[in-house]
DNA sequence: TACCATATTGGGAACATTCCCAATTTGCGG
DNA sequence: CCGCAAATTGGGAATGTTCCCAATATGGTA
């Protein structure tokens, strides 16, 4: 299926123009006589003439796109966030490539692979509960291609991040259990591999050491955030001998999954066991019994991220401004608890 | 912040050779001496070389991306949807650049023109519910770069559609109302600008006259899907003289809005007011009371869509097939009704 | 009417790659 | 050791645009 697209020459062509003037009457040049400049503009318009930006950044090196990877999108997330990002980049003019690794290692390397390709001017990126290497995103540094991390971010390379505070909002969450009288608080956290499981659980620690409470190895559970497992870690916690009076999940979707598990045991929550989230995903609020959760500006988080790489992307020289903005979370209080 | 690019030229260069048998190594070309193949393989991988889509793409007139644009990103539904386009798309070798109008009809014409600027292979559309005029869509059709839509369709362009039998899911819904026992059931339809409100309202009425239940005009309300309006309509309903015993809502943010206000109220779901939903969202068995709905298939429909307009893009001439590919729905009865 | 400054236009090169066609090298049989 | 076919390689056009520099046109003034 061969199309001839219209180009600036066919334009030039029919108005008896050098390409140059065709060029310079579409951009706005200044020096362009008006009747000109006005007979251009109606035939392009008349045959639908579009600019042909693979061209123009073939010349120019800048494409007006931003890459974002992330590693899923099954909770609301990253999509609420991917809304925020896109807002700020398309104001700034720029279109937005997604790519989306699945929470593969393999993939992620794979969509790298893409947005270099489409020669992208920066990316956003939360990488996977599986990586560990990451040559791949190094890449780009190399080649002065700007990258901010959100969310699940890389310690290992100096730019720039958005992150919340994990630690305060669980130390929060969980000073909020102690002090409405649980004794018992287990934690269900992530992998070991993401900083942000590392450090929702140094805030869990702390609000338990803050009120003397002695850290209970048995109650201390990290998952690799598959779903199904919840089942088999909350059975395990309910079988013990002493069980926990209250969960507190790494993320909402976990303590959703943890509310439907300790029901079908027939037991109650709040009454018998209280659960807290983290993240305030959009149905947290509306399952039953809704679920006390700690908030993360998410939009916001999408909007910062964007905007730091598009700071750095207008950046003359490569300064990599290797800033960490931390956002702040809320305790949100509902009926689990 | 200049880079220079690492090209073709530079290994040619440094490995005393031409670009064209540079070129020829990188794309496999087989007339080419394996050690010289082997050299360059080499120091492309040591430079990081990645070959120049954009370079390519101007060459070929093909970008290997398709474009999608979606209405929103609030619902669950277009996510889930687009997880299903990019699984197929990807596999095919295909990138995306995802766009999302916001409901915004400037906002839809303005995401058609940076995908004829980024030279999409095609694209898979959703309109939004203010969309009326389709002259930003036949402009692809005149170019000859195939369209596909799915879920919120244009009925004016010859186009392959994806849809799912929402007549035939509005009235089994209705139909099992009725068969419950309810009585006087309220349709909160969406706009009749989208055909989806169109043909959700016909199986709403089919089913109604199936069972010699007249149309009360009074319970049938269309509305604009902002979510904030839900809660007049629904205060209306309940106000009336002979208020509904049950209401269908066309979509399942809507249905869970409407129980919301029904509770302000003090009435009870279902025991006063049963209440149904449409698309089964991710929410919809979590909350309180799980919502009964009719499921559709969201991924496949994003597979779908993406294998239809694969094929078209492949197809040599182009003939465009308008097939209308029409998904099974099934209603999920749950504690709501 | 000639001349100069300014306004407008034209003609390439450049961007990174592919691909066709021509040039060169290689190897093998006579 | 020559010649010819096959194997390799090189050169240049083409893709659609921008931008620099040069060329031409226009207008006002002496």
């Amino acid at each position: 299926m061969k199309r001839h697209q219209v180009t600036i020459i066919d334009i030039a062509k029919e108005l008896n123009l050098s390409k140059s003037t065709v060029s310079r009457a579409l951009t706005g040049h200044k020096s362009v006589k008006p009747d000109t400049r006005q007979a251009v503009l109606e035939l392009a318009e008349k045959l639908d003439y579009q600019r042909n930006m693979l061209a123009i950044s073939l010349i120019t090196n800048k494409t007006n796109t931003i890459g974002i990877i992330v590693p899923e999108f099954k909770s609301s997330y990253f999509p609420t966030a991917i809304i925020g990002a896109q807002e700020v980049a398309s104001k700034a003019g720029y279109s937005t490539v997604i790519c989306q690794s699945d929470e593969s290692y393999e993939t992620e390397v794979a969509n790298t692979r893409v947005m270099l390709a489409n020669q992208v001017d920066g990316i956003l990126v939360s990488i996977t509960k599986e990586t560990r290497n990451y040559d791949h995103l190094k890449i780009f540094q190399r080649k002065g291609i700007p990258i901010v991390f959100f969310n699940r971010v890389c310690d290992e390379m100096e730019v720039p991040k958005v992150i919340v505070d994990d630690y305060d909002g669980a130390y929060r969450a969980v000073n909020y259990l102690i002090e409405s009288g649980r004794k018992r608080i287990a934690h269900l956290a992530g992998p070991s591999s993401l900083k942000i499981s590392e450090r929702r659980m140094n805030g869990y620690k702390a609000a338990l050491r803050k009120h003397n409470v002695p850290l209970d190895e048995e109650l201390l559970i990290s998952y690799d955030l598959n779903i199904e497992k919840v089942k088999i870690y909350v059975t395990h916690l309910l079988n013990l001998d002493n069980p926990p009076d209250a969960i507190f999940a790494v993320n909402d979707p976990t303590a959703i999954e943890t509310i439907q598990v300790i029901r079908k045991r027939g037991l109650r929550v709040p009454e018998d066991i209280a659960v807290v989230g983290f993240s305030n995903d959009f149905v947290s609020g509306l399952i039953d019994p809704p679920l006390t959760t700690v908030s993360q500006p998410v939009k916001e988080i999408g909007r910062t991220a964007a905007q730091l790489l598009i700071e750095q992307i207008s950046r003359e020289v490569a300064d990599w401004k290797s800033v960490t903005k931390i956002l702040k979370t809320e305790l949100i209080v509902r009926k689990s608890t």
